[in-house]
RNA sequence: UGGGGCGUCGUCUAACGGUAGGACAGCGGCCUUUGGAGCCGUGUGUGGAGGUUCGAAUCCUCCCGCCCCAGCCA
C-alpha cells in the first residue's frame, strides 16, 4: 500500500474519533493491547463503490496501521438472500483493493452450533422465550414510535416448555412462522429493537454452505456480536443505522459466555453524486438492462470500476483523504474523478489514440518512406522510458483538432496554420480536401524536416500540439465513452421530489460506442485491465470484451479539459 | 410525535476555550512537445437566539433543520 502514490503524502492519516478511540484503547491496554477488526459483508450482492470508501479501506487499514488484523467475516445468516457467487465476487473485490485477510476468512455460519448453544443459555436463564405469534401480530404487539409496545401472551412460558420448543423447532416440527426465539427483554423500551426483538427464524431453505442441516436461522442482531465475539474482534465497526442496535449488541454479549467482549462504535456512510448506490436500484439497472450487467464500468460496482480501469490505490488514497465522521456524506464525481486522474497520472503510459480520424497527407513527405520517433512514456515517471512510434506519408489526426474557420480561443489546426505533432515534427495545412456535400475529408500539409523530434531550431513556439497515428500502422479498435449513468446530482432525491421514477434520469449518452478508433501499433499487444493515458484525451483500460487482434478500450475519466470549458462558456 | 444520530466555504474536512485552516470544485494568472501535469493567486463558511467567559465553532439553555428506527433483512 505504500507505493508511489502516498509519496507526497507520506504515512500518517489525518487523525479521526476512531483512530482517536483505538490509540487510546491500545495505550490503556485494553482488550489486552490487541487491536481485531472484520468487514463483515452479508453475500448478497456486489460491493459498491460505497464500500470501497469506507468499511473495507476503514478496517483494513486500521489494521494495519495498529499492526493487528482485519477478519473478513461473510455475515451468511439468511439463506434466502444469499450466493456462494457473491462470496467470490466479494472476495475478489477486496483483494483487488489491495488487502490481505491471511487465515482469517470467516463465515457466521460456520458458528451456526455455537450460537444455537447460546440460544438455549438465554432460554436457561429467563432471558428469552418461543413465542407463536405471527408476524403481523408481533408487529401489532410491539407498538410504535410513541405507544410502549404489549408482552407477548408467550413471555412467561416456562424454561422447560421453551426449551422443548426451541428443539422442536430447530428440529424441523414447525413450519416458517409458526414460532421465534425472542429475546425477554423490555417492551416498552424507546428503542425498539430492545422491544423482545427476535432472535431466530424457522427458514426451510437451503444455504449456501450449511445446506439442509438448519431450518432455524439467528437474525443478525444475535449472530452478529456473539461472531464477533468468538473471533476476539476488539473494535465492531459499522454504519449509523445500527445506532439503535447498540444495547441490543451489549444486551447479547453481557448475557451469553462469550469468550471477549467486542465493542461497536458507528460511522457515516458514503455517497456519491451521480449514482445509486443501493443494492435493489443496482439491481433494477442490470434486470431492466439499462446496463450490460453488474460489472457495466458505469455502474456503481466494485467490479464496475475495476473493469473500468479505476486504479485501487485511487480508493485508498480518497479513503484517507475524505477521513471520518459520524455523518452520511455524499461525495462529488469530481473528487473521485481527481482521485483516479492523481494516480494514473503517474502510473499510465501515454500512448497516441484517434478516436475520430481526419486523414492527413504529407505532401513533401516520400511516399512509402517510414520513420520512427522517439516518444516519452511518460513525462511524470522518467523511468518509464520511451518507445518508437512510426511516422509516415499518410496520418490520422482528430476531428476536433481542426476547424476550417477557427474562433479566437482555437489554438489548434487551420488552413494555413502550423502546429506540433507530439514527439514528431510540426506540420503545416497547405489545403483542404472536400467531398461532394463540403465535409472535409483529407487535409494537404507539409512538414518541415529541421523540426524533426518537434522543436523548431529558430525558437517558434507552436500553440498547440497534437497527438496523431500512422495510417499504415495504427490499429483499429473499439473504444467506449462513458459518462455519468445519471444525468442528475441526485437520482434518488430528483425522483422522490418529481414523482417520477428513477431510471427517468438515465443520461442516454452514459455510454457511446466508437468503432472507427485507430490506436498506435505499440498496443498491439495489450492486455485486458492494463491502463494507459490516450494523450490529450484521458485515462482508458483495455476491457475484457477484447479479442485478439481485436481490441476495445474504455474510458476510465477524461482528463481535465480547458478548452472543453471555454466552449462550453462561449456556448 | 418517542428514542437515537448529526449541523463549519458549493462538497468533504481541520481547529479538543485563544488569529476559522486544508483538499476538491470554481474563478484569474504563470508554465508547458498533452489546452494534461505542475506552479501562483483568489473565500467574512461556524444553522438561529440567548447565556457563561477577558476570550466560544468549541461549554450551557432554548429553538430550527437534516438523517435513522415500528423486517421473522443486514
Amino acid at each position: 500500500m505504500n507505493d508511489a502514490s502516498d509519496a507526497a503524502r507520506p504515512n500518517e492519516a489525518p487523525e479521526h474519533f476512531v483512530r482517536e478511540m483505538i490509540a487510546a484503547d491500545v495505550a490503556s491496554g485494553k482488550h489486552g493491547g490487541r487491536v481485531v477488526l472484520r468487514f463483515p459483508p452479508e453475500p448478497n450482492g456486489y460491493l459498491h463503490i460505497g464500500h470501497g470508501l469506507r468499511p473495507i479501506t476503514l478496517n483494513f487499514g486500521l489494521a494495519q496501521e495498529f499492526g493487528g488484523r482485519c477478519n473478513l467475516r461473510f455475515d451468511d445468516t439468511n439463506p434466502v438472500a444469499e450466493e456462494a457467487e457473491f462470496v467470490d465476487a466479494i472476495l475478489a473485490d477486496v483483494r483487488w483493493l489491495g488487502f490481505d485477510w491471511g487465515e482469517h476468512l470467516y463465515y457466521a455460519s460456520d458458528y451456526f452450533d455455537q450460537l444455537y448453544l447460546w440460544a438455549e443459555e438465554l432460554i436457561g436463564k429467563g432471558l428469552a422465550y418461543v413465542c407463536d405469534l405471527s408476524s403481523d401480530e408481533i408487529r401489532e404487539y410491539q407498538g410504535t414510535l410513541t405507544e410502549p409496545g404489549r408482552p407477548s401472551p408467550y413471555r412467561d412460558r416456562s424454561v422447560a416448555e421453551n426449551l422443548d420448543l426451541f428443539r422442536r423447532m430447530k428440529a424441523g416440527d414447525f413450519e416458517p412462522g409458526a414460532r421465534v426465539l425472542r429475546a425477554k427483554i423490555d417492551m416498552a423500551s424507546s428503542v425498539l429493537p430492545m422491544r423482545d426483538p427476535v432472535l431466530y427464524r424457522i427458514v426451510k431453505a437451503s444455504h449456501h454452505r450449511t445446506g439442509d442441516r438448519w431450518c432455524i436461522y439467528p437474525m443478525y442482531d444475535f449472530a452478529h456480536p456473539l461472531s464477533d465475539a468468538i473471533e476476539g474482534v476488539t473494535h465492531s465497526l459499522c454504519s449509523l443505522e445500527f445506532t439503535d442496535h447498540r444495547p441490543l449488541y451489549d444486551w447479547c454479549v453481557e448475557n451469553c459466555s462469550v469468550p471477549s467482549r467486542p465493542e461497536q462504535t458507528e460511522f457515516g456512510r458514503v455517497g456519491l453524486t451521480y449514482t445509486v448506490m443501493s443494492k435493489r436500484w443496482m439491481k433494477r439497472l442490470v434486470e431492466e438492462g439499462h446496463v450490460r450487467g453488474w460489472d457495466d464500468p458505469r455502474m456503481a460496482t466494485l467490479a464496475a470500476q475495476r473493469r473500468r480501469g479505476v486504479p485501487p490505490a485511487a480508493f485508498r488514497n480518497l479513503a484517507r483523504d475524505l477521513g471520518l465522521t459520524r455523518r452520511n456524506i455524499t461525495v462529488e464525481l469530481a473528487r473521485y474523478e481527481h482521485a483516479i486522474r492523481t494516480e494514473l497520472n503517474k502510473t499510465a503510459p501515454r500512448v497516441m489514440a484517434v478516436l475520430h480520424p481526419l486523414k492527413v497527407v504529407i505532401e513533401n513527405w516520400p511516399e512509402g518512406h517510414v520513420e520512427e520517433f522517439e516518444a516519452v512514456n511518460n513525462p511524470e515517471d522518467p523511468s518509464a522510458g520511451t518507445r518508437k512510434v512510426p511516422f509516415s506519408r499518410e496520418l490520422y489526426i482528430e476531428q476536433d483538432d481542426f476547424l476550417e474557420d477557427p474562433p479566437k480561443k482555437f489554438f489548434r489546426l487551420a488552413p494555413g496554420r502550423e502546429v506540433r505533432l507530439r514527439a514528431a515534427c510540426l506540420v503545416k495545412c497547405e489545403s483542404v480536401v472536400k467531398d461532394a456535400s463540403g465535409r472535409v475529408t483529407e487535409l494537404r500539409c507539409t512538414w518541415d524536416p529541421a523540426t524533426r523530434g518537434g522543436d523548431a531550431p529558430d525558437g517558434r513556439r507552436m500553440q498547440a500540439t497534437l497527438h496523431w497515428v500512422s495510417a499504415a500502422h495504427a490499429i483499429p479498435a473499439e473504444v467506449r465513452l462513458y459518462e455519468t449513468l445519471f444525468s442528475v446530482e441526485d437520482p434518488m432525491g430528483a425522483a422522490a421530489e418529481q414523482g417520477v421514477e428513477y431510471t427517468h434520469f438515465l443520461n442516454p449518452k452514459s455510454e457511446t460506442v466508437l468503432t472507427g478508433a485507430r490506436v498506435e501499433p505499440s498496443l498491439a499487444g495489450a492486455t485486458p485491465g492494463a491502463a494507459y493515458q490516450f494523450e490529450r484525451l484521458g485515462y482508458f483500460a483495455v476491457d475484457p470484451d477484447s479479442k485478439p487482434g481485436a481490441l476495445v478500450f474504455g474510458r476510465t475519466v477524461t482528463l481535465r479539459d480547458e478548452w472543453a470549458k471555454v466552449q462550453k462558456k462561449g456556448g
